[in-house]
DNA sequence: AAGATATACCTTGCACTATGAGGTATGGCA
DNA sequence: TGCCATACCTCATAGTGCAAGGTATATCTT
């Protein structure tokens, strides 16, 4: 599997959860397992790395959990998207794309492997 | 100027470097110049973030270094790729094509809006 | 009844990264 | 002389992702 290095995940974790959570309340224990559904065969989280985002994010007040007794009789801790939280997706979209193209004009795709015109102040 | 937040660029940055020292040999000051032109009006990268890279790029032995006099007089550290370095360069941009598949699929584009179908597990 | 498995939560410690805010030194120019 | 741009470097800090642990309970298997 290709996986992702630890580092180029950095600071898109919270808006992975946020989108997640964007398609109704969930739990930690299912956005894990959501989240390795959906990006199948190239991420992996583990609840080390999501529950902690959710304090976080908690925190911040882009969610809010409460406790409710699933059928199955376990308590989960359901959270959902507050005002503020859908504002802030909204935003990490925006970021994304500023992100998205300045990696796509700067380092190029892993396709356009043709060599980049000279820099100014470059030396052969 | 819309800013990219500091987790956004995370890990990023090597490859940022990487890809303006593809062109060919280059110095520090002139490559911080470089990217803020490259990539005018959303990123403005400070030396406090290059040199930095820069040496951890050098103990990784992606680049290496020689110390050259200028036409201006000055002394100029340039640096150039090592078959290392080409070699992380292309991870690297398989590495952004891994994250902007996962990322377009979960999160979506800011122009994408409408809402995503259920997730399994979820609750109204 | 006993054991295993899956569910579901949580915590700690570590390594790594970006960044601002500093500092040093020198060449060119008014 | 003073000032600016060039060009290098360092430090402290905050924020992240993550592995590796731990607790508790419901369900299923033997």
């Amino acid at each position: 599997m290709t996986r992702l290095s630890k580092q180029a995940l950095d600071g898109n974790v919270e808006a992975l959860l946020l989108a997640i959570l964007e398609s109704g309340p969930s739990y930690g224990y299912a956005i894990v397992k959501d989240l390795n559904v959906r990006a199948e065969g190239i991420l992996r989280l583990g609840e080390g790395t999501v529950y902690p985002v959710l304090y976080r994010m908690e925190d911040k007040k882009l969610i809010i959990a409460k406790w409710r007794l699933a059928e199955n009789g376990r308590q989960r801790k359901y959270y959902r998207l507050t005002p503020k939280g859908h504002r802030t997706l909204a935003a990490s979209r925006r970021q994304w794309e500023v992100l998205s193209t300045v990696m796509t004009k700067v380092v190029g795709s892993a396709e356009r492997l043709s060599p980049q015109p000279k820099v100014k102040g470059a030396v052969s």
